[in-house]
DNA sequence: AGCCAGGACGGTA
DNA sequence: TACCGTCATGGC
């Protein structure tokens, strides 16, 4: 008999901080949801991306499909994604993971809009795009590449605290760490699915019970936190979006210890999705731009500003693009 | 072996 | 405001 085993620390009252209604259309026939794409979409061009993060631990995929458990409420589904044809998206339940209740559907088919950012008209942005230095060859190179991103706060936070100042590689040993000694997995099939740990649990954690995961001190007390504002309801999506302004949101991510201007606009670009947000610090852009540009220093800040003069609104999705050179 | 990595902090001038 | 030493470890 095939069940849904999961671990003990599962009376966890964390609720991912996503939408319960995607925006767009979609169907759900109580078996799997379809939700529509715009044109400026390319199943393909986002799974190259996702399918280039090594050493992922909170999805798989096989055969152009990805594999997911997705915590919604008391449940987790675990869904597949596919696209028959590059204009829809399809999700299925895996195994015994239906969830009976609309709502739960709903959110799942919220949580997957989300992620592809499938409400974001990428029009404006191909328009200036094409006669844009640095852009032109990445919008002919990655047409349909949405910003692909992280819609949980959380896990958006402790992704961009982890990937301080050290290689992406490590990075993704680092997170690995953490999901598997402090996060749940549901299994199904043989296959293992792994949940992002909450709040609540690291917030409760000691600084050493991070570090020995090969976390600096200063990372450990970062993340725990960061864990503890969000526990205590202090930071939410609701609350940055609340300020109604890019630079106010920025302002309150940085008051934050262990929030600096990387992270903050990291974290609203793909959290948030502010569509201005814009982290110039970042080694990955500067090196695209160094590549893009086959010069042999990376760009100054000043360069860069004025390289980026005309993606006015459209920072967050150029970096987007930019980084696709890097891999 | 040595430089670099999807930075941030705390102190100093 | 602007700069600098420090944190600390793995990847290549």
């Amino acid at each position: 008999m095939k069940r849904n085993t999961i671990n003990p620390q599962w009376d966890d009252p964390y609720l991912i901080d996503v939408p319960s209604l995607p925006q767009g259309s979609w169907e759900d026939n109580g078996q799997q949801l379809k939700l529509s794409v715009p044109k400026e979409f390319s199943f393909s061009e986002n799974m190259k991306y996702l399918s280039n993060a090594p050493n992922e631990c909170l999805f798989h995929i096989k055969d152009h499909r990805i594999y997911k458990a997705v915590p919604i409420g008391q449940e987790t589904p675990i869904i597949e994604i596919s696209a028959e044809h590059e204009n829809v998206i399809t999700i299925r339940f895996f195994g015994n993971t239906t969830p009976s209740r609309q709502e739960v559907r709903a959110a799942v088919a919220g949580y997957v809009s989300e992620w592809f950012d499938l409400e974001t008209d990428l029009r404006p942005f191909y328009d200036l795009a094409k006669n844009d230095l640095l852009l032109h060859r990445a919008v002919s190179e990655f047409y349909g590449l949405r910003n692909v991103g992280i819609p949980d706060l959380f896990e958006a936070l402790c992704w961009g605290i982890i990937g301080q100042q050290i290689n992406l590689a490590f990075a993704y040993t680092l997170k690995r760490r953490l999901v598997e000694n402090f996060g749940r997995s549901v299994e199904l099939d043989g296959e293992q699915y792994w949940i992002f740990p909450s709040p609540h649990k690291i917030a409760a954690l000691a600084v050493s019970d991070l570090a020995v995961l090969q976390m600096t001190t200063k990372k450990s007390e970062y993340l725990i936190g960061v864990a503890q504002l969000i526990a205590e309801g202090k930071l939410t999506k609701k609350r940055l979006l609340a300020t109604g302004d890019y630079k106010k949101a920025e302002k309150m991510l940085v008051s934050i210890r262990g929030i600096g201007p990387w992270t903050a606009n990291y974290v609203l670009m793909r959290c948030l999705r502010i569509p201005s947000a814009f982290p110039i610090d970042d080694v990955g852009l500067h090196n695209a731009i160094k590549h893009l540009m086959g010069t042999e220093q990376k760009p100054t800040k000043e360069e860069i500003l004025q390289l980026s003069s005309t993606w006015t609104n459209w920072e967050s999705y150029a970096t987007f693009y930019l980084w696709r050179f890097l891999y």
